[in-house]
DNA sequence: TTGACACGACACCATTAGGTGTCTTATTAT
DNA sequence: ATAATAAGACACCTAATGGTGTCGTGTCAA
């Protein structure tokens, strides 16, 4: 049903650095051919590749061929896994910060 | 001024799967020493370790020795940082749902 | 005071990760 | 027709990762 055919987690493609910069260039354009997508990076374009073999493997890029060029899109649907997994935890922080709001406001008086 | 001493990324720290399910044994105490986290894992002592060491230099850990034992702690205001960077994207999946609710309701009538 | 326990500190090992360079093959421009 | 471009497919290398086992030491209980 859901796209559970992931080859790889999710967590992991985004633990990378260049491959958030990759992410973040995509979120910028629409489409992006490889070889532009190397051109920021202090890398060649095999390693560039890839990364982003890894981000379509954790369903974040999908990829087209357009004439000799390949070109990038990002999906950015599978972050939600990582939006979900958050929300459990989220409340820890909001609790600490409504105790510091308490102890600055006792402070205060 | 903030905790930028940190050794460790924090999307790094949360890569693993092993370290996730310790972040969330921690969740539901307040305190655990190193034996009682060990023991739900197939594996060692010093792996498990080795992993609260990770989390810990990602600041997302805190411990204490008391007696002969280390106890640790769950520290989730380094997430802080990963929920910025979803914030980001998050309108990407809002938009596309946005797009498939209008797709849905055209096909309704 | 003698064990048992909890742990840190190593040394060690296999696998993965993240790069490189080269070769080949489509595709496009001249 | 030819040359340049874009990129896939490899082979290769080094360092980091995720485990293991062992040894030594401080602490607690009998």
């Amino acid at each position: 049903m859901s796209d559970n055919n992931r080859l790889r987690d999710v967590f992991d493609a985004i633990a990378d650095p260049t491959r958030r910069r990759l992410i973040r260039l995509l979120a910028e354009t629409d489409e992006m051919p490889l070889h532009e997508l190397t051109a920021p990076f202090n890398m060649g374009r095999t390693a560039v590749s890839k990364h982003l073999a890894i981000l379509k493997e954790a369903g974040l890029v999908l990829d087209r061929k357009v004439g000799r060029e390949t070109r990038f899109r990002l999906n950015a649907a599978p972050l939600r896994e990582i939006q979900d997994w958050l929300a459990f935890y989220s409340r820890f922080w909001n609790t600490n910060l409504r105790r510091l709001n308490q102890l600055l406001e006792e402070e205060e008086k």
